[in-house]
DNA sequence: ATGAAAATACGATTTGTTTCGTATTATAGG
DNA sequence: CCTATAATACGAAACAAATCGTATTTTCAT
């Protein structure tokens, strides 16, 4: 019975998670360190949102040892998932076509990626 | 010349535009009653909200008349594309393929659906 | 004309997010 | 041990979004 209440992050939080997913494990100082390429932000900023996104638990921590470090409690997939999902019904009518063809059509994909395309558009067909 | 300057809807303001994009023109009161459907939510601040959408210049009215009536005065298309850009930028590492996988791995489509994609993806790949 | 009903205007509050300053605590080198 | 350095905790300000109450204006039927 997990109590799978999806707690939405903020944009802010979603850069975060972003730098997570990718090293996995990380301290405050790291993160901060990758958002201040992008971004102008002081380090208590990335503090204080880390604190508040290991309450909410999106995020988990290790403070056994001295620097503290953080790692995502949300997968990429699920929250791909469900922005995904949401975007699919608030924009494109519920149609998950709809959004494939304008995500196509926009942005132009390389030849392998097409095949990747082509492999589980053929799996959905045979049915 | 169009000073082409993309004001990003926000979460309520998007509920509004999909009512007008689907509706074409309507009043304040057609609004609510579509919104009032799913949400609670009082009449003013739909209205409040549609006031704050007229003057960021995300709809337009004609006011000449009685009951003010409202238009989006952006696209459906234009806003698809820029908010679906942001979420592939932001959650899918920049692949639009990312993205389309994870669509169409969950949300299933017709085969009528399926087709339309086939279409698109033998005209990507023909060049 | 006038009063009820419906619409708009607008201020203020509430709620949520982001930001950062300052205080406190821990750590490691001298 | 002591101090400089780095980390965390925390409160509060700054900002943004959403909500609603109340006042005002408009409309229309009688």
């Amino acid at each position: 019975m997990a109590s799978t209440k999806y707690i939405k992050p903020t944009e802010s939080e979603l850069e975060i998670l972003q730098v997570l997913w990718n090293k996995g494990l990380a301290s405050v100082r790291e993160v901060h360190e990758e958002l201040a390429q992008t971004k102008d932000v002081g380090y208590t900023t990335t503090l204080k949102l880390m604190q508040i996104m290991n309450e909410k638990g999106l995020v988990k921590r290790d403070d056994s040892v001295k620097t503290h470090i953080y790692q995502a409690a949300v997968s990429r997939e699920k929250t791909q998932k469900h922005l995904l999902g949401k975007m699919i019904d608030g924009l494109f009518g519920g149609s998950s076509t709809q959004l494939v063809l304008q995500a196509l059509g926009n942005h132009k994909a390389s030849d392998h990626e097409l095949e990747e395309i082509q492999d589980l558009l053929n799996n959905l067909k045979k049915h």
